[in-house]
DNA sequence: TTAGCTGCAAATAGTTTGCCTGTAG
DNA sequence: CTACAGGCAAACTATTTGCAGCTAA
């Protein structure tokens, strides 16, 4: 997960005091390739900084989502999961099997809500488009996937 | 929400005793035009039969996803709403100003989907598309929604 | 009769909050 | 110095479960 600019100075452009619990945190986050949550955020935050607390973490997310800079998920589980907001719009395809979050973009997709909003008379504020998967039955050279 | 066929020939298509809290908590689902959630459907549920515990709706609710007979849904807000799975694949629009939801379906984005999973190697399992929407500024006649 | 239900209350899981101490700026 | 933060534990919300009595088939 990449964040748009140095940690320091996000903090700094938010008001945000640049504190030991949030410099861990958003560390970590920074150093995620994956959408952790909440809970398994603070146990990789831990594993540096064992003295956090998980209401640090569940304030410090919902403060950064709040200044914009993380968007909140909710892949139908109950938890919630982050990720930058900075970046360039995407969805997600979810393996089923796996657990595994693959982002995608579809501007055809995009065009097309867009079009059946206006239909409806609306503007759009957000959306969100999950596709829910499982690895290919018929056998393809080139998947890298071999079970 | 409407059932594919008699409450009493569901429960028994799947071996469900139709007991008396289940003919109230189906009922009320039946005549729902909206996606109550749990807690709220209990509310329905209590205005008629006083003495439903909102384990049994709980439990109806799992066991009707179980058998197939309604889907589970989380618009991001936590509580889980349900809709009866026989109808035909939709996706929904919700307006975050009212908090309605309205249900549409683009064949064009169902086969842009599909062709997204084909690209990636995998096979759809499910999908959810959500658009958050708020009533078009725009003065257009014919809306129906004079403010 | 009896496996399947139910109500009740207690248990979970995820998340939020009050309070009082600690510290970045 | 002092307003913002953090730790801790209690509070909350949504959902699940154990248990003992009830009932549809």
């Amino acid at each position: 997960m990449r964040f748009s600019k140095d940690i320091a100075d996000l903090c700094k452009e938010h008001g945000l005091r640049l504190t030991g619990p949030r410099k861990v945190i958003m560390q970590v986050l920074a150093e995620s390739t994956d959408h952790p949550d909440a809970v398994e955020l603070h146990r990789r935050v831990s594993e540096i900084s064992p003295g956090v607390a998980i209401a640090t973490v569940y304030r410090t997310l919902s403060l950064l989502e709040e200044k914009g800079v993380l968007e909140k998920h909710t892949f139908g589980d109950g938890r919630a999961r982050f990720e930058t907001a900075d970046q360039d719009h995407h969805d997600h395809l979810i393996n089923v099997e796996t657990g595994d979050v693959i982002e995608f973009r579809s501007d055809e997709i995009e065009r097309l809500q867009d079009e059946i909003a206006r239909q409806h008379g609306f503007d759009i504020v957000s959306h969100r488009l999950e596709i829910y998967v499982r690895p290919s039955k018929k056998v393809r050279k080139g998947t890298g996937k071999a079970p």
